[in-house]
DNA sequence: CCTGTGATCGTCT
DNA sequence: GACGATCACAGGT
């Protein structure tokens, strides 16, 4: 599995969040193809950098193809890769490929749901906030395209309050590991 | 299948 | 002091 191009995050964040639909994410022995994705940017009310950098937020200003995890809800992490300044891609849902097993055990169940949301994903491929922060082409991460170029459907963020217009959801079309329906 | 709801706590106002 | 880039489960259709 060749990894991906240097350059392939230092691009305008939608760009990226289309390209990364195909992509195998692995962390350790445990990995999935990459199948729903959202963009979030500067200028963007809906992103945790449109109000300029902060201290949960600073992992997205670091520069292109780092990892930056958040707590959501008090409970689950949240896993983006960072693009330009201030913007990032949050990977909504994987389709399990590598480590089936382990991550069956983390999750305690199997099936659909096994890495198909933000938190479930990061939950089965054990990224933690200790993660935040890292470069995303150095181990316990791998990256590399692993097919596509996927037919690819838009629409709206899930589960926001602001920019709830812009059509940022990535899907890779007739994917049935989605975190819900495109 | 769908809708409603409680859990739980760091971050920013 | 309010509010989440969420999830699992319960209950009704």
């Amino acid at each position: 599995m060749p990894g991906l191009e240097t350059g392939f995050f230092d691009r305008e964040v939608t760009a990226v969040a289309r390209d990364l639909l195909g992509v195998l994410l692995a962390v350790g022995e445990t990995g999935g193809v990459v199948v729903e994705t959202e963009a979030y940017d500067a200028m963007d009310p809906a992103s945790h950098s449109f109000r300029g950098r902060t201290a949960r937020n600073g992992s997205m200003f670091r520069g292109p193809g780092h990892a930056y995890v958040y707590r959501s809800y008090g409970i689950h992490w949240c896993f983006n890769v960072t693009c330009r300044a201030g913007s990032a891609v949050l990977i909504r849902a994987v389709e399990p490929m590598e480590g089936i097993a382990p991550m069956e055990a983390r999750r305690g169940m199997a099936g659909r749901t096994l890495c198909s949301g933000p938190g479930r994903l990061c939950q089965a491929l054990g990224i933690t906030g200790a993660m935040d922060g890292l470069r995303l082409d150095v181990a316990p991460f791998r990256m590399g395209r692993h097919r596509g170029p996927a037919g690819i459907v838009a629409g709206p963020r899930i589960g926001i309050t602001k920019g709830v217009e812009t059509p940022w959801r990535f899907c890779e079309a007739g994917s049935g590991w989605l975190s819900r329906g495109c």
